[in-house]
DNA sequence: AATTACGACAACCGCCTCTCA
DNA sequence: TTGAGAGGCGGTTGTCGTAAT
Protein backbone atom coordinates (compact mmCIF):
# COMPACT_ATOMS: atom_id res chain seq x y z
CA UNK A 1 0.00 0.00 0.00
CA UNK A 2 0.91 3.78 0.09
CA UNK A 3 1.85 5.80 -2.87
CA UNK A 4 5.20 4.65 -4.85
CA UNK A 5 8.01 7.21 -4.71
CA UNK A 6 8.86 9.60 -7.63
CA UNK A 7 11.67 8.80 -8.18
CA UNK A 8 14.44 6.22 -6.79
CA UNK A 9 15.77 8.37 -3.67
CA UNK A 10 18.90 5.56 -3.74
CA UNK A 11 19.89 6.90 -7.46
CA UNK A 12 18.75 9.98 -7.40
CA UNK A 13 20.93 12.81 -6.58
CA UNK A 14 19.90 14.99 -2.99
CA UNK A 15 21.57 18.03 -2.10
CA UNK A 16 22.60 21.36 -3.21
CA UNK A 17 22.48 22.40 -6.90
CA UNK A 18 26.05 22.52 -8.65
CA UNK A 19 26.85 24.95 -11.34
CA UNK A 20 26.58 22.44 -13.91
CA UNK A 21 23.14 21.57 -12.77
CA UNK A 22 21.83 24.91 -12.74
CA UNK A 23 23.59 25.64 -16.39
CA UNK A 24 21.98 22.46 -17.76
CA UNK A 25 18.24 23.00 -16.13
CA UNK A 26 18.42 26.33 -16.82
CA UNK A 27 18.87 26.08 -20.67
CA UNK A 28 17.17 23.44 -20.89
CA UNK A 29 14.17 24.65 -19.42
CA UNK A 30 14.83 27.86 -21.90
CA UNK A 31 15.90 26.57 -24.51
CA UNK A 32 13.42 23.75 -24.94
CA UNK A 33 9.88 25.09 -23.20
CA UNK A 34 7.88 22.64 -24.76
CA UNK A 35 9.14 20.29 -23.09
CA UNK A 36 6.64 18.28 -21.84
CA UNK A 37 6.74 17.44 -18.15
CA UNK A 38 8.96 17.69 -15.00
CA UNK A 39 9.00 14.27 -14.51
CA UNK A 40 10.76 13.44 -17.90
CA UNK A 41 13.12 16.23 -17.79
CA UNK A 42 16.07 14.66 -15.73
CA UNK A 43 16.40 12.15 -17.53
CA UNK A 44 16.12 13.70 -20.87
CA UNK A 45 18.44 16.08 -19.85
CA UNK A 46 20.92 14.00 -18.39
CA UNK A 47 20.16 15.58 -14.65
CA UNK A 48 20.76 12.87 -11.90
CA UNK A 49 17.51 14.43 -9.93
CA UNK A 50 13.95 14.02 -9.44
CA UNK A 51 11.72 15.92 -11.76
CA UNK A 52 9.86 17.51 -8.65
CA UNK A 53 13.45 18.74 -7.60
CA UNK A 54 14.00 20.07 -10.68
CA UNK A 55 10.62 21.92 -10.42
CA UNK A 56 11.47 23.54 -7.75
CA UNK A 57 15.34 24.69 -8.31
CA UNK A 58 13.67 26.22 -11.20
CA UNK A 59 10.47 27.80 -9.54
CA UNK A 60 12.56 29.28 -6.34
CA UNK A 61 15.55 29.85 -7.58
CA UNK A 62 16.62 29.65 -11.02
CA UNK A 63 13.18 31.61 -12.81
CA UNK A 64 14.20 35.31 -14.15
CA UNK A 65 12.58 37.78 -12.34
CA UNK A 66 13.05 36.08 -8.76
CA UNK A 67 13.84 38.80 -6.16
CA UNK A 68 16.19 37.35 -3.83
CA UNK A 69 17.07 40.71 -1.99
CA UNK A 70 16.01 41.61 1.72
CA UNK A 71 12.40 41.54 2.40
CA UNK A 72 11.09 45.42 2.59
CA UNK A 73 9.28 47.14 5.08
CA UNK A 74 6.28 47.36 2.55
CA UNK A 75 6.23 43.86 1.56
CA UNK A 76 6.71 42.64 6.07
CA UNK A 77 3.54 44.73 6.03
CA UNK A 78 1.55 43.09 3.43
CA UNK A 79 2.88 39.69 4.61
CA UNK A 80 1.48 40.27 7.72
CA UNK A 81 -1.53 41.61 6.59
CA UNK A 82 -2.22 38.94 4.10
CA UNK A 83 -2.02 35.95 7.09
CA UNK A 84 -3.97 37.70 9.43
CA UNK A 85 -6.76 37.59 6.30
CA UNK A 86 -6.05 33.87 5.16
CA UNK A 87 -3.65 32.05 6.97
CA UNK A 88 -0.75 30.30 5.53
CA UNK A 89 -1.56 30.03 1.93
CA UNK A 90 1.66 30.93 0.90
CA UNK A 91 1.10 30.89 -2.80
CA UNK A 92 -1.60 33.64 -2.53
CA UNK A 93 0.56 35.70 -0.57
CA UNK A 94 3.34 34.89 -2.76
CA UNK A 95 1.45 35.87 -5.34
CA UNK A 96 0.63 39.56 -4.22
CA UNK A 97 4.77 40.20 -4.05
CA UNK A 98 5.95 40.26 -7.48
CA UNK A 99 9.45 38.14 -7.82
CA UNK A 100 8.61 36.41 -4.26
CA UNK A 101 8.47 32.64 -4.28
CA UNK A 102 6.07 31.09 -1.45
CA UNK A 103 9.16 29.48 -0.50
CA UNK A 104 10.45 32.63 0.21
CA UNK A 105 7.47 33.91 1.58
CA UNK A 106 7.31 31.18 3.67
CA UNK A 107 10.85 30.88 5.42
CA UNK A 108 10.92 34.85 6.18
CA UNK A 109 7.43 34.40 7.85
CA UNK A 110 9.37 31.56 9.62
CA UNK A 111 12.30 33.15 10.71
CA UNK A 112 11.20 36.52 11.62
CA UNK A 113 7.39 37.49 10.63
CA UNK A 114 6.22 34.57 12.77
CA UNK A 115 7.70 35.74 15.86
CA UNK A 116 6.49 39.43 15.15
CA UNK A 117 2.93 38.16 14.43
CA UNK A 118 2.54 36.15 18.22
CA UNK A 119 3.88 38.86 19.86
CA UNK A 120 1.11 41.39 18.07
CA UNK A 121 -1.37 38.62 19.02
CA UNK A 122 -0.33 37.53 22.14
CA UNK A 123 -2.91 39.10 24.98
CA UNK A 124 -0.45 40.71 27.51
CA UNK A 125 0.02 38.18 30.28
CA UNK A 126 -1.03 40.58 33.03
CA UNK A 127 -3.40 44.11 32.34
CA UNK A 128 -0.21 46.39 31.75
CA UNK A 129 0.35 48.36 34.99
CA UNK A 130 2.53 50.70 33.78
CA UNK A 131 2.59 52.62 30.65
CA UNK A 132 5.85 50.94 29.41
CA UNK A 133 3.60 48.35 27.58
CA UNK A 134 3.70 48.23 23.96
CA UNK A 135 -0.15 50.81 23.70
CA UNK A 136 -0.53 48.13 20.27
CA UNK A 137 0.88 44.96 21.83
CA UNK A 138 -1.99 43.29 22.78
CA UNK A 139 -4.25 45.27 19.69
CA UNK A 140 -6.35 42.48 17.28
CA UNK A 141 -6.94 45.10 14.89
CA UNK A 142 -4.26 44.28 11.71
CA UNK A 143 -4.21 47.59 10.67
CA UNK A 144 -2.81 48.75 13.46
CA UNK A 145 -0.14 45.93 13.95
CA UNK A 146 3.17 47.44 16.06
CA UNK A 147 5.36 49.48 13.65
CA UNK A 148 7.92 46.70 13.01
CA UNK A 149 10.86 46.80 14.49
CA UNK A 150 12.48 48.26 11.58
CA UNK A 151 16.04 47.28 10.65
CA UNK A 152 17.93 50.45 9.59
CA UNK A 153 20.09 47.89 7.22
CA UNK A 154 16.52 46.60 6.08
CA UNK A 155 15.18 49.73 5.30
CA UNK A 156 18.40 51.33 3.83
CA UNK A 157 17.60 48.18 1.06
CA UNK A 158 14.48 48.91 0.56
CA UNK A 159 14.77 49.61 -3.34
CA UNK A 160 17.52 46.84 -3.27
CA UNK A 161 14.69 44.12 -4.74
CA UNK A 162 13.59 46.24 -7.62
CA UNK A 163 17.06 46.53 -8.27
CA UNK A 164 17.72 42.86 -8.18
CA UNK A 165 14.85 42.17 -10.41
CA UNK A 166 16.21 44.74 -12.65
CA UNK A 167 19.08 43.23 -13.17
CA UNK A 168 18.54 39.89 -12.78
CA UNK A 169 16.58 40.34 -16.06
CA UNK A 170 19.45 41.86 -17.74
CA UNK A 171 21.64 38.98 -16.79
CA UNK A 172 18.89 36.64 -17.64
CA UNK A 173 19.14 38.01 -21.22
CA UNK A 174 22.89 38.55 -21.15
CA UNK A 175 23.05 34.59 -20.68
CA UNK A 176 20.67 33.72 -23.40
CA UNK A 177 22.20 35.93 -25.88
CA UNK A 178 25.71 34.43 -25.10
CA UNK A 179 24.35 30.76 -25.82
CA UNK A 180 22.38 31.76 -28.63
CA UNK A 181 25.67 33.59 -30.29
CA UNK A 182 27.24 29.53 -29.87
CA UNK A 183 27.02 28.06 -33.11
CA UNK A 184 24.32 25.44 -32.59
CA UNK A 185 25.65 22.95 -34.82
CA UNK A 186 23.91 19.42 -33.56
CA UNK A 187 20.42 21.52 -32.53
CA UNK A 188 18.37 18.78 -31.44
CA UNK A 189 15.33 21.67 -32.16
CA UNK A 190 15.44 23.49 -35.46
CA UNK A 191 12.16 25.85 -34.29
CA UNK A 192 12.77 26.15 -30.97
CA UNK A 193 13.82 29.38 -30.54
CA UNK A 194 11.44 30.42 -32.57
CA UNK A 195 8.31 29.11 -30.51
CA UNK A 196 10.09 30.13 -27.48
CA UNK A 197 8.51 33.02 -25.82
CA UNK A 198 11.29 35.60 -24.33
CA UNK A 199 11.59 34.21 -20.93
CA UNK A 200 9.32 31.15 -19.74
CA UNK A 201 7.49 33.43 -17.50
CA UNK A 202 6.56 35.77 -20.80
CA UNK A 203 4.46 33.29 -22.21
CA UNK A 204 3.11 32.07 -19.00
CA UNK A 205 -0.48 33.70 -19.28
CA UNK A 206 -0.94 32.44 -22.62
CA UNK A 207 -2.84 29.63 -23.46
CA UNK A 208 -1.52 26.00 -23.13
CA UNK A 209 1.18 27.49 -20.66
CA UNK A 210 1.64 26.71 -17.15
CA UNK A 211 2.11 28.98 -14.44
CA UNK A 212 5.48 27.72 -13.84
CA UNK A 213 6.14 28.90 -17.77
CA UNK A 214 6.58 25.23 -18.53
CA UNK A 215 4.00 24.80 -21.75
CA UNK A 216 2.06 21.52 -20.75
CA UNK A 217 2.07 20.68 -24.98
CA UNK A 218 4.05 17.96 -24.74
CA UNK A 219 4.04 16.97 -28.52
CA UNK A 220 7.32 18.54 -29.35
CA UNK A 221 10.42 17.49 -26.86
CA UNK A 222 13.92 16.51 -27.83
CA UNK A 223 14.26 14.40 -30.66
CA UNK A 224 13.77 11.15 -30.41
CA UNK A 225 15.12 9.74 -33.09
CA UNK A 226 18.75 8.77 -31.86
CA UNK A 227 16.62 6.56 -29.08
CA UNK A 228 14.39 6.35 -26.81
CA UNK A 229 15.64 8.90 -24.43
CA UNK A 230 17.94 11.39 -24.49
CA UNK A 231 20.49 11.04 -22.04
CA UNK A 232 23.53 13.87 -21.46
CA UNK A 233 26.96 12.88 -20.37
CA UNK A 234 28.79 16.25 -18.93
CA UNK A 235 31.60 15.23 -20.42
CA UNK A 236 30.60 14.42 -24.20
CA UNK A 237 31.11 17.55 -25.96
CA UNK A 238 28.62 16.47 -28.75
CA UNK A 239 25.62 16.62 -26.15
CA UNK A 240 26.69 20.09 -24.96
CA UNK A 241 26.36 21.27 -28.26
CA UNK A 242 23.07 20.50 -28.27
CA UNK A 243 22.38 23.19 -25.88
CA UNK A 244 24.71 25.68 -28.33
CA UNK A 245 27.60 25.81 -25.86
CA UNK A 246 31.12 23.64 -27.06
CA UNK A 247 31.23 21.52 -23.86
CA UNK A 248 29.29 21.59 -20.41
CA UNK A 249 32.09 22.82 -18.51
CA UNK A 250 31.92 25.88 -21.02
CA UNK A 251 27.98 26.12 -20.34
CA UNK A 252 28.55 26.41 -16.93
CA UNK A 253 31.38 28.68 -16.66
CA UNK A 254 29.50 31.09 -19.09
CA UNK A 255 26.66 30.93 -16.96
CA UNK A 256 29.06 31.17 -13.28
CA UNK A 257 30.40 34.02 -15.56
CA UNK A 258 27.23 35.66 -16.14
CA UNK A 259 25.09 35.47 -13.28
CA UNK A 260 27.63 33.30 -10.14
CA UNK A 261 29.90 36.75 -9.96
CA UNK A 262 27.02 38.86 -9.74
CA UNK A 263 26.28 37.50 -6.37
CA UNK A 264 22.55 36.28 -7.42
CA UNK A 265 22.43 32.61 -7.44
CA UNK A 266 25.67 32.11 -5.33
CA UNK A 267 26.07 33.94 -2.26
C1' DA B 1 40.87 31.77 19.23
C1' DA B 2 37.51 28.30 19.96
C1' DT B 3 32.95 27.04 20.81
C1' DT B 4 28.06 27.61 20.90
C1' DA B 5 23.67 29.58 19.52
C1' DC B 6 20.96 31.35 16.25
C1' DG B 7 19.24 33.14 11.83
C1' DA B 8 18.57 32.48 6.98
C1' DC B 9 17.39 29.83 3.32
C1' DA B 10 17.75 25.87 0.10
C1' DA B 11 15.85 21.57 -0.38
C1' DC B 12 13.07 17.54 0.76
C1' DC B 13 8.77 15.15 2.08
C1' DG B 14 4.24 13.81 1.73
C1' DC B 15 -0.41 14.96 0.98
C1' DC B 16 -3.94 17.06 -1.88
C1' DT B 17 -5.78 18.65 -6.27
C1' DC B 18 -6.13 18.63 -11.02
C1' DT B 19 -6.03 16.70 -15.63
C1' DC B 20 -6.61 13.35 -18.92
C1' DA B 21 -7.26 8.96 -21.01
C1' DT C 1 -16.99 7.70 -14.06
C1' DT C 2 -12.75 6.54 -12.45
C1' DG C 3 -7.99 5.70 -11.71
C1' DA C 4 -3.24 6.98 -12.60
C1' DG C 5 0.10 10.32 -13.01
C1' DA C 6 1.81 15.01 -12.69
C1' DG C 7 1.69 19.43 -10.56
C1' DG C 8 0.99 22.33 -6.53
C1' DC C 9 1.39 23.36 -1.89
C1' DG C 10 2.49 23.66 3.08
C1' DG C 11 5.29 21.74 6.66
C1' DT C 12 9.67 20.40 8.00
C1' DT C 13 14.58 19.48 7.97
C1' DG C 14 19.48 20.20 6.90
C1' DT C 15 23.24 23.13 6.16
C1' DC C 16 25.93 27.10 6.27
C1' DG C 17 27.32 31.63 7.81
C1' DT C 18 27.63 34.83 11.52
C1' DA C 19 27.06 36.82 15.99
C1' DA C 20 27.66 36.06 20.78
C1' DT C 21 30.07 34.14 24.63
Amino acid sequence: MGRSPCCDRRTVKRGAWSREEDAILTVFVQRFANAGNWMTLPHKAGLNRCGKSCRLRWLNYLRPALRHGRFTDEEDSLILSLYADIGSKWSVIAAKLPGRTDNDVKNHWNTKLKKRHLLAMAPSPTPPTAATDSPSASDSDESSLPPPPLDEAAVATVDHGGELTHRSEELYAELMGLIQQQPTNGDVRSSSSSSLPSTPTAGASSAGVTSAGWPVDDKEFLPESSGSSMVVDLDDPCAAHAFGATTFQDLASSYDEIIGTEGLLYY
